[in-house]
RNA sequence: GGUGGAGUCGCCUAGUGGCCGAGGGCGCACGCCUCGAAAGCGUGUGAUGGGGCAACUCAUCCGUGGGUUCAAAUCCCACCUCCACCGCCA
């Protein structure tokens, strides 16, 4: 949610950043004008609040006519305060639905444009040259016993799989190593819950343009997360927090329904309904966000170059940010087979969005409470195998374990093994 | 799932329709005292929103949401959470 003071006082940033992310800023006016009939509204309830109150003391000290006369007053009185109160109430709510509707404001800097305009701020690694016909990651991943996709559908559907034997191994490897790295940076360690209220879904920002992606359960009133960004962002919730920043790194799965992406992606674990990922989260004063945000990309680099993978870091434009982000990087590993890169990490800066809605607070220097800015990243995911798996391929169908991962294997290849 | 009990300011607690415009204690902050500290004494002490340059001021908030009433922490209804016991269970 974006903050109404600034709206007033400098309406013109939204309209920019409205059109930066191709949306309607003509919101701009709409909220502006709502604000001040729901403050007008609210003046009105509170001076006929004082009235009411004041009054009511003289009634309980009055007695006989005197009481009478001045309770068919305070009746009066009453009925004005509800349907003032009923007033300022609707206009509060209808500001705050609009409101809600209204992605974060852009960061400065951030290109402007679709999917396709982003910019490429960094290309790391050389894409490996194979003197045979590479394989793509679930031929490999068959081969190797690391992968079965038809046992997945079989059980639980299209877009289900099981990692089995090494590619188990190779998840828990990845995720582990995920885990001690940001550890070892201070991070506190979480395993959060992957089921959510509501409010968290929607906090975070994933119930509005999204909501089509995500796994409901009406019975429970709950949602399965996609990320756990979400139970992270929720853990403090309602509360004034100190000690800024608060890094988190979260190990879950999630869970993505994946509507609108029939016919993409079909082929092995590159877009699955449930996958498993190592989450950072921050929590930080919003005058550091940037630099923060500049941190978790430095750290998702950091297990990138531990996976000896070649990638390319993306400034991802306005109009294809998340509601809640207000600047995006994506770190995209190379996909031999496909001949492209494909998304390994994100980092989004949320600044206060996420934690204005959430009401997640600090005290600034003047002892004011302030909302934080949220940040994420991502430190690994199931789709990091794909990367691993197809350009560490050898010509007989082996796989080399990238160093940093051989201690949790025990192994520095990675054999086909017979059906 | 059932039955019973409980949710009041950071923590503990008082509070059974108007004197609650929520009292007290702890903690915390500041001051006095002291060579310094402790103890003691004094003062202050939340959140959200509105108005104001500001000091300040007004309204709302007693788990949440409704309701009754001129007036609700207090009465009524529903829900949530926690605790205890019972039942069921990977």
């Amino acid at each position: 949610m974006i903050d109404l003071r600034t709206l007033r006082d400098d309406p013109e940033r939204l309209r920019v950043s409205q059109r930066a992310r191709g949306e309607d800023d003509t919101v701009v006016e709409r909220l502006l004008d709502l604000d001040e009939r729901r403050r007008s509204a609210l003046s009105s309830f509170e001076s006929l609040r004082a009235e009411q109150k004041s009054f009511g003391r003289s009634v309980s000290k009055a007695q006989g006519d005197e009481r009478q006369k001045l309770l068919d007053r305070a009746k009066e009185l009453a009925q004005q305060v509800k349907e003032a109160d009923a007033e300022a109430q609707r206009l509060d709510q209808e500001l705050t639905e609009l409101l809600r509707t209204v992605p974060n404001i852009v960061e400065e800097g951030a290109p402007a444009g679709g999917e396709e305009d982003y910019v490429v701020l960094e290309t790391v690694g050389t894409p490996p040259t194979f003197a045979f016909e590479p394989k793509d990651h679930l031929e490999l991943g068959e081969a190797l016993g690391a992968i079965d996709m038809e046992r997945g559908a079989k059980v639980a559907g299209a877009r289900f799989f099981y990692l089995t034997g090494v590619g188990a191994q190779l998840q828990l490897a990845l995720l582990n190593l995920a885990m001690e790295q940001a550890i070892g940076y201070g991070f506190t360690a979480m395993v959060p819950p992957v089921l959510v209220k509501p409010e968290a879904m929607e906090g975070t920002g994933f119930l509005g343009a999204h909501a089509a992606e995500v796994y409901q359960l009406p019975q429970e009133d709950l949602y399965l997360v996609g990320t756990s960004e979400v139970p992270l962002a929720g853990y403090h919730m309602n509360e004034i927090i100190s000690d800024l920043p608060r890094r988190y790194v979260a190990w879950s799965s999630c869970f993505r329904r994946e509507a609108g992406s029939y016919g993409k992606d079909t082929r092995g674990i590159i877009r699955v309904h449930q996958f498993d990922k190592v989450e950072m989260f921050s929590y930080c004063d919003p005058a550091d966000a940037h630099e923060e945000h500049l941190r978790l990309l430095e750290w998702e680099k950091e297990m990138l170059a531990k996976v000896e993978l070649p990638y390319r870091v993306i400034d991802t434009a306005g109009g294809d940010l998340g509601t809640s982000a207000a600047r995006k990087y994506d770190c995209e590993a190379w996909v031999p087979t496909q001949k492209r890169y494909r998304e390994l990490t994100s980092t989004s800066n949320c600044t206060d969005f996420q934690a204005r809605r959430l009401s997640v607070r600090h005290r600034d220097g003047n002892g004011r409470t302030r909302p934080v800015a949220t940040l994420n990243g991502t430190l690994a995911t199931t789709r990091w195998i794909v990367a691993i798996l197809e350009n560490h391929q050898q010509a007989d169908g082996s796989v080399l374990v990238p160093k940093a991962l051989q201690r949790f294997l025990g192994r520095e290849v990675l054999e086909p093994v017979a059906k």
